[in-house]
DNA sequence: TGAAGGATTCTTACGTTGTAAGGTTGACCT
DNA sequence: AGGTCAACCTTACAACGTAAGAATCCTTCA
């Protein structure tokens, strides 16, 4: 096996180096800025070089959403964001509010997201914990679901179809969902319960439903606030 | 003064006719496939002509823009689409859904709106018509104000920062709420209450504030939700 | 009738972008 | 020493947005 050869002459390059440049100059100077060659320029090499880490421009701006999802998620996850709290509206508030501070160091980001036509896997562990804090707070998996959807432009600064086209083949989402049960439990059994539901799974859900019921949500809360004002 | 100069012998080019044939473009095939060339291969005519009828391609963008909320606008201000709602929540609850299947056809769009710095002017004679209703529903000028930050991710697909830089110099801020008066009063009026409340007006809104209470009008409406279920 | 004038459209050209193809380099293993 | 292979660079090309200016066409007035 033959062992990488860096450079002595200067720290290699690799994907995560790429990706955190990437962000460094999309904040810095917008996604407009972000080329092939100026984000080499400031790696110091020449723009071919980045495609031996990231497969092209597309796969960067996926990487992007990634490392940006993961961070939101980072900062949700934090222990410290939700120390002494004992609701379940208390830990997921803070955890909204954690991920909006992320986002507007990335302004760019929701747009990028929302571009993408799956949301990077780095959200996965971020809903794992909501749902877990939800359905510990007595919630059960339908509303941990509808909550979800709910808090989507919460978390992720845009509405709308959260998990769109996914995947048609139903065999292909059964697996998925395999694929989840060890190290997300709750998301793997929320899939279930939708398939019941709403006869989809997680990359299929009843947007519209979702959609009028986050509305409602929303409308009945202000007219409470209208009432009591 | 010299009339416009039609060609014989072909339909003329026109900003209406570039915009239309841009919209079409996009959704058939989406905002990537929206080059000048191709887009000017549709209308038959060359890249360069279009330039006489949006100044560039962001521009163009920008018309884009224009032209979805103004569709988004007209279809929730459709008479139709309120017939028979006593409830104010009734009436923005359809004026949302309709809104939603605007943006159903033109899945690119809220991704684009977001990526403006301001939302396009067609918005606001839809936000003037839902504060009306508003404000006739008893709801008062702060609320309805609270409500349309609420309502933005149901309206337009996307949250964060609806009127974000506009402008800082307070001279022309007063100047803009000034030039809505006569169409826009309730618009207006909102202005005003929002510059003594959140010291800013349409332009500088507090939308830490707004997000934390949209966040809550969520968040407890979850928890009615759990208690009753 | 025809020439001027001005708006509209087209031609050509340039710089920039993403990236395919293939050459060069240098650390590691025999 | 020589071979191997990942990492990196050079060159090249098609497609993009658009500046500059020529060509085209209708209108208007002489």
């Amino acid at each position: 096996m033959p062992a990488p050869a860096p450079r002595a002459d200067r720290e290699p390059l690799s994907r995560a180096r790429v990706l955190d440049a990437a962000v460094v100059l999309a904040d810095a100077e917008g996604l407009g800025a972000l080329t092939m060659r100026r984000l080499a320029g400031e790696l110091r090499c020449e723009a071919m070089s980045l495609y031996h880490h990231v497969a092209d421009k597309n796969a960067l701006l996926d990487g992007l959403a990634e490392v940006v999802v993961g961070e939101i998620a980072e900062a949700c996850l934090d222990p410290g964001a939700t120390a002494g709290s004992l609701d379940w509206r208390d830990v997921v508030r803070r955890r909204c509010l954690a991920a909006r501070t992320v986002m507007h160091r990335h302004p760019w980001a929701p747009g990028l997201i929302a571009a993408r036509s799956q949301p990077p896997p780095t959200v996965y562990p971020l809903f794992e914990a909501l749902v877990a804090t939800m359905v510990e707070g007595g919630c059960g998996y339908p509303l941990a679901h509808r909550a979800i959807h709910s808090l989507g432009s919460m978390l992720l600064g845009f509405t709308q179809e959260l998990f769109e086209p996914a995947v048609d083949d139903e065999q292909a989402r059964d697996e998925a969902a395999q694929d989840l049960a060890p190290t997300m439990p709750h998301l793997a059994h929320l899939a279930e319960v939708a398939v019941h539901e709403a006869r989809g799974s997680l990359g299929i859900c009843d947007t519209q439903a979702e959609f009028e019921f986050t509305l409602r949500l929303i409308l009945d809360g202000l007219e409470a606030h209208r009432i009591t004002r």
